[in-house]
DNA sequence: CTACCGATTATCT
DNA sequence: GATAATCGGTAGT
C-alpha cells in the first residue's frame, strides 16, 4: 500500500494557498517504540496563513530569531512554540521561494483515529473538545518543542500529512487572538453542503466568526 | 447560549 | 520587564 504524502512542492506555493488546501487533508501522529507503533490521526478542519513582511501578525514579521527560525528557509517542516504559559501551537513552514517566510498554522482536527488516545492527552473527554484550538489539539496529540524543526513530507516522521480528496466547502473568516493585521481573511474552515445550507464542521472552533465564501 | 477574565511561563527585546 | 497565533471557568443574558 502506498500512501500518498503531501510534498514540498505543496508547501513551496503561497502561503494562503497552502492555509486553504490543508483543509480537509489527514494530519498523522506516530509513537514509535521498540515492538509497535501509535498512530493517532485527523482531518485538519481549521488553518490560519501566517505570512512575512506583508503581515503584522506573524512571527516572521521582525526578522528570524531562535523560536521563529522554521518559519524561514526551507518549506515542509514544523515550527512548534509555546504560548500563554500553557499550550503549544503547531505550524507547517509554506511559502514561495522568492518569499524567505511563512507558515500555517494547524487550528483543528476531526479526531478520527486514538481517540481513546487522545482523551488521555487531554483528560478530558468531551470528544467535540478534544481537538478544537490549537492548544488542545498540540495536548492531544502530544505535541510540543521536541517536535519543532522535523521534516513533515517524510513518512519516516512521527508527524505528516496525508493527501486526501476534498470535495467539501472552505469558508474563510478572520484570524483568531491576534492585534495586529486584523482584517485579513487568512483563517480558513471546514464545512460541507446538507439540503443547500453550509454547515460548519462540528471541530472548528469559533464557529460563529463571520464568514466569506471561497470560489 | 455568549462574554469576560485570570492563569502561567518560555521567549523576545 | 513585557508579551502572548490559548484555555477553561464563571458570570451574565
Amino acid at each position: 500500500m502506498t500512501i500518498n504524502l503531501l510534498n514540498r512542492k505543496f508547501f513551496e506555493r503561497e502561503t494562503i494557498v497552502v492555509a486553504k488546501e490543508m483543509i480537509g487533508k489527514k494530519l498523522v501522529r506516530l509513537f514509535r517504540t521498540d515492538s509497535t507503533i501509535i498512530k493517532l490521526a485527523g482531518i485538519i478542519v481549521e488553518t490560519e496563513a501566517y505570512g512575512y513582511l506583508d503581515d503584522k501578525a506573524s512571527h516572521a514579521f521582525k526578522g528570524m530569531n531562535s523560536r521563529n527560525r522554521y518559519m524561514f528557509g526551507d518549506v515542509g517542516y514544523s515550527y512548534v512554540y509555546f504560548t500563554y504559559g500553557n499550550h503549544y501551537c503547531f505550524n507547517v513552514s509554506a511559502h514561495t521561494k522568492t518569499k524567505d517566510a511563512g507558515a500555517v498554522l494547524i487550528r483543528a482536527i476531526e479526531p478520527i483515529l486514538g481517540i481513546n488516545m487522545m482523551i488521555k492527552n487531554r483528560k478530558k473527554i468531551d470528544i467535540l473538545n478534544l481537538t478544537s484550538g490549537p492548544g488542545k489539539m498540540t495536548k492531544a496529540l502530544a505535541i510540543d518543542k521536541k517536535d519543532n524543526g522535523i521534516d513533515i513530507t517524510d513518512s519516516n516522521s512521527t508527524i505528516y500529512l496525508e493527501d486526501t480528496i476534498v470535495s467539501n466547502v472552505v469558508l474563510s473568516t478572520k484570524r483568531i487572538g491576534i492585534e495586529m493585521d486584523k482584517d485579513k481573511y487568512w483563517r480558513f474552515i471546514y464545512a460541507e453542503k446538507d439540503r443547500g445550507k453550509i454547515v460548519i464542521n462540528r471541530y472548528v472552533s469559533r464557529k460563529k466568526e463571520n464568514t466569506k465564501f471561497l470560489e
